[in-house]
RNA sequence: GGGCGGUUAGCUCAGCGGGAGAGCAUCGGCCUUACAAGCCGAGGGUCACAAGUUCAAAUCUUGUACCGCCCA
């Protein structure tokens, strides 16, 4: 076997094996293999997107969730794919084509989608590239986009018969408007950031009385030229008598009706509000309700229009400049305050939007979330954290119609025709309509606009794979397994791949679906974001620590809270974990050259087990317990901490140290018995490592591979030359090793869980203390660890003392002892330190100076053991507590009691002793 | 305004009715031939506050304060 490098490098070795696993075609599902489908269904990056933090944490959990799934043998289905995201291209590629100095306009709609899919090409791959840098083991071969073939039928299917069951339909409405993109935009798609503004407040006469105003406040005063009410609370006893007359719009001097609505806060401002229907969302239902005309006054660029009356042709900024200037002119700007109020940019461009009254296409919602309501609620579809549900429950109760068309060109194109002649719209998704099938005209023309991207994501699901065909995909995979997302597009994607599920599909298209937190700032608490220069960039901490160790630190961090705080600090952490376990495996590697396939094949000798052997099998055992609770679970965070304990802390600091002494027994004798010991012990050695290994895998992939590769070069069933039958765990471990990758080797351990043993367990714990009381003394008193003490240990009423007599090697091991004497006192007239463990005094023989420094020390440990003492015995003194309590309690707190009096006491008998001789 | 969460060690978080935990950071000692990206040891907390339920509360209930997110 070639030499081991001392440290990890994990560069090369990532790029090889996500080579070999492609072209193995590990990561393909066989929709004919009879084995029990697992179906994820990734959520399609934007293709304009590079890979950030946020993407590192979804796809490292889906990538961990499917490798165990895969391991465990389903047919295990990652489907990868990207979404088209109209904004964002259109955007990218239009701010291309200004350099060359032309807008879209220029080039012409059929050009420009030619240059969009050119650039879709060129750039649009990149984040696939970087997930496979992630280690994602997606079935590539399945790979879609929302906005190929396939997908454009499923979409124009499901518009049609949404639209032919009244389930789409057009509509007037006030949306987000950007003025700069000329389009509508989903709620999702605005940023709402806190801005310094003023507030105005605007005098607007009452009619007929002379010197009586309605004194509004608003932060846009341009819109007063659409207003066409001011409201008050129906409560509002101060304006009580206003409601009903008129108040006279000032500029326009047109009259609006002053109005009573709930909606009006009587804190706000004076109570008085403006209502601006055609401008405000609040205010548009304030208008529907009160049945007020909508004045629209701005052009699609946010020009004030032919109702702007003089300031028709001026930027909504100039109008808001002169319509304030002309109303100081009249003395009718009561007072301007600063004003700090949030206001929604367009998330592309980032131009600030505007609330626009537009003709828009709209899916009715009601009738799609009934049924999605009723599947959570039934547990057909599961949250994780629950907590989701009550979040989903509320949106979807609430639910408002979905604006879907979009003024792009990027997208999906509405297949909707409009007669010129009589209006009549007609939806026809294989061919052109040729004429108006109300009134024949010939004469149409196509909706220029087209669907959300969402619309399109929201079939996602089943679209990919192959609906509305009737595939074998679909039978075999639909409905996928789980959904791995973050809550912030719980409403605007998972909502409605539900909806749309069920009303397509007739089912919901995942059962479970996983909520993750998102990604924040460790240092400035903020979301990670370019603007705010506070991003973690992914494939930096991948060119630093290597992908496992991101991987790991996502899945360690993954904790179902909303926020998820990270800094580069941690990162480092787990860089290091993977040298550990890289030098663990160098470690068992080059003291095992000698162990052959056949001295693994037998399996373990029973009887030759040693303490720390049948702790650490038990150990492990129940670490790969642990781990697969954590990953049913959905706690990655649990999951990393099980993992990471063994491995550091019992695998490699105690079992790996006690072992030195067998392997290399020094002078000890070279007889056969410790022979055997020895190949006992290398084959221990060597059945956990690999078993750890796939234990680890679907969080560290690479890592795992390169080192169990290494085990296999040496163990491969083929090189097994042996007679005999290979049995018990070895049986197992040749199986294990059969598979050409730990891929798709086996998640069955060959250490079952019928090696979990408590009385190991225990008994390990009781020596564990006891080097740890010894070491603490040794640390507190300075001795350095080249210096070996004389060590002795008496007492043990409870047996105890046997137990540590039965494994005089393991404190041999680890005590660096000068001579170790069991069952007896210190050695007279030596100084010794003392340490008390359960009913086990320990006594280190120390220089006689350190006798001041010993006394503190005792002293220390007095008032702690006393103070334990004193909590459980007025516990135990307490009758409601030893008549009402649970018996198990009341005799485990006894027996805790009485062995804090026994440690007290014997902590007194050293301190008494020392303290007299002191005086001497 | 409505809803949902949170408040535990310096930081990030587990624990969710019976002994206050982890990782990182801090301090002290070690180049002990797997690993100094390491080893050994130590310090550090009225579990936000108040009341209640209980033999027993970080854990359950109610209220208060502060923080965050979503919806309006």
């Amino acid at each position: 076997m070639s030499e081991i490098d001392s440290r990890y490098d994990p560069t090369a070795l990532e790029k090889k094996w996500y080579q070999i696993w492609e072209k193995g075609r590990y990561f393909h599902a066989d929709e004919n293999s009879p084995r029990k489908p697992f179906t994820i269904v990734i959520p399609p990056p934007n293709i304009t997107g590079i890979l950030h933090i946020g993407h590192g944490l979804n796809n490292t959990i889906q990538d961990v969730i499917i490798r165990r799934k895969r391991m465990q043998g389903r047919l295990a289905l990652w489907l990868p794919g990207t979404d088209h995201a109209g904004i964002a291209t259109q955007n990218m590629v239009e701010r291309e084509i200004l350099k060359e100095g032309k807008k879209k306009e220029d080039l012409g709609r059929e050009e420009f989608l030619r240059r969009v899919w050119k650039w879709r090409e060129e750039k649009g791959g990149t984040i696939i590239e970087q997930l496979k840098r992630l280690g994602s083991s997606c079935d590539w071969e399945r790979i879609r986009f929302t906005l190929d073939e396939g997908l454009a039928r499923a979409v124009g299917a499901v518009f049609k018969r949404l639209f032919d069951e009244g389930l789409v339909y057009k509509g007037s409405y006030i949306v987000n408007w950007c003025p700069r993109c000329l389009t509508a935009l989903a709620e999702d798609e605005v940023d709402y950031k806190e801005l310094k503004g003023k507030l105005w407040h605007i005098k607007y006469p009452v009619a007929g009385e002379k010197d009586r105003y309605c004194i509004v406040a608003t932060t846009r005063p341009e819109t007063m030229l659409g207003d066409t009410a001011v409201a008050v609370n129906p409560t509002d006893e101060r304006y009580r008598d206003l409601v009903g007359k008129e108040a006279i719009l000032p500029l326009l001097n047109r009259p609006i009706k002053i109005i009573a609505d709930e909606f009006v806060s009587k804190e706000f401002g004076t109570g008085m509000v403006k209502v601006t229907p055609a401008h405000d969302p609040n205010d548009y239902q304030i208008g529907k309700r009160h049945k007020l005309p909508e004045i629209n006054i701005l052009h699609k660029d946010a020009r004030v229009n032919e109702n702007g009356g003089p300031y028709e042709g001026l930027d909504r900024y100039a109008a808001r400049k002169k319509v304030v200037e002309d109303l100081e002119e009249l003395g009718l700007i009561e007072k301007i305050e600063d004003y700090v109020h949030s206001v929604g940019h367009c998330y592309r461009c980032h131009t600030a939007i505007e609330p626009y009254i537009s003709e828009q296409w709209f899916v009715r919602m009601k009738e799609l979330a009934e049924p999605a309501i009723e599947a959570v609620e039934q547990g057909k579809t599961r949250f994780a954290p629950q907590m989701w549900e009550n979040t989903y429950f509320h949106w979807m109760r609430n639910v408002r119609d979905w604006c879907i068309s979009r003024q792009l060109w990027w997208g999906h194109r509405i297949p909707a025709w409009y007669c010129d002649t009589c209006g009549h719209i007609m939806v026809s998704i294989d061919e052109a309509p040729q004429k108006c099938s109300k009134c024949g005209s010939t004469s149409l023309t196509q909706d220029p606009d087209v669907l959300d991207t969402w619309f399109s994501s929201a079939l996602w699901p089943f679209s990919t794979l192959g609906w509305p065909e009737k595939t074998k995909d679909l039978a075999v995979f639909y409905p996928t397994s789980v959904l791995v997302t973050a809550h912030e597009i719980l409403f605007f994607w998972v909502a409605r791949m539900i909806m749309m599920g069920l009303k397509f599909m007739g089912d919901v298209p995942f059962h479970d679906v996983y909520i993750h937190a998102m990604v924040f700032d460790e240092h400035t608490k903020k979301k990670m974001s370019k603007s705010l220069g506070n991003v973690i960039d992914p494939l930096e901490m991948i060119d630093k620590y290597g992908a496992d160790a991101l991987r790991m630190t996502l899945c360690a961090y993954a904790i179902k809270g909303k926020n998820l705080y990270l800094s580069e600090e941690r990162f480092v952490g787990y860089r290091n974990f993977m040298n550990k376990v890289w030098n663990a495996a160098r470690f068992v590697l080059t003291n095992t050259q000698d162990l052959t396939p056949e001295d693994m094949a037998q399996g373990i000798n029973e009887e030759l087990l040693t303490l720390q052997d049948r702790w650490i099998l038990s150990s492990f055992a129940r670490t790969v317990r642990e781990a697969d609770a954590a990953l049913d679970d959905y706690s990655f965070d649990q999951l990393v901490s099980a993992l990471y304990h063994f491995v550091w802390h019992r695998y490699c600091d105690w079992y790996l140290e006690f072992c030195k002494s067998i392997l290399n027994p020094g002078n000890g004798e070279q007889n056969e018995k410790n022979r055997a010991l020895r190949t006992n012990t290398q084959r221990i050695l060597v059945f956990i490592l690999e078993g750890m290994l796939r234990l680890l895998h679907p969080v560290i992939p690479f890592i795992t591979e390169e080192l169990w590769q290494k085990i296999r070069e040496r163990y491969n069933p083929e090189n097994y030359v042996g007679n005999e039958k290979p049995k018990g765990a070895g049986k197992k471990f040749m199986e294990i090793l059969s598979a050409p990758s730990i891929m798709i080797a086996s998640w069955e351990q060959a250490i079952g869980e019928d090696f979990i043993n408590d009385e190991a367990e225990k008994a390990q714990e009781l020596a564990r203390e006891v080097i740890n009381a010894v070491r603490n003394i040794r640390g507190e008193m300075n001795i350095p660890p080249g210096v070996a003490t004389d060590v002795s240990i008496k007492g043990g009423e409870k047996g105890n003392l046997d137990i540590v007599k039965a494994n005089r090697n393991q404190l041999d091991a680890l005590l660096n002892a000068k001579e170790l004497r069991l069952g007896e006192d210190a050695p007279q007239g030596a100084f010794s330190s003392t340490g008390v463990v359960q009913d086990l005094t320990l006594f280190v023989v120390l220089p006689d100076e350190m006798r001041e420094e010993e006394i503190n020390r005792l002293r220390k440990e007095l008032e702690k053991s006393e103070k334990e003492l004193s909590t459980l015995e007025t516990k135990m003194k307490n009758e409601n507590f030893v008549n009402k309590a649970p018996k198990e309690i009341v005799a485990k707190t006894r027996d805790r009691m009485e062995q804090a009096q026994r440690e007290k006491g014997r902590i007194n008998e050293q301190l008494e002793r020392l303290t007299i001789k002191n005086e001497k």
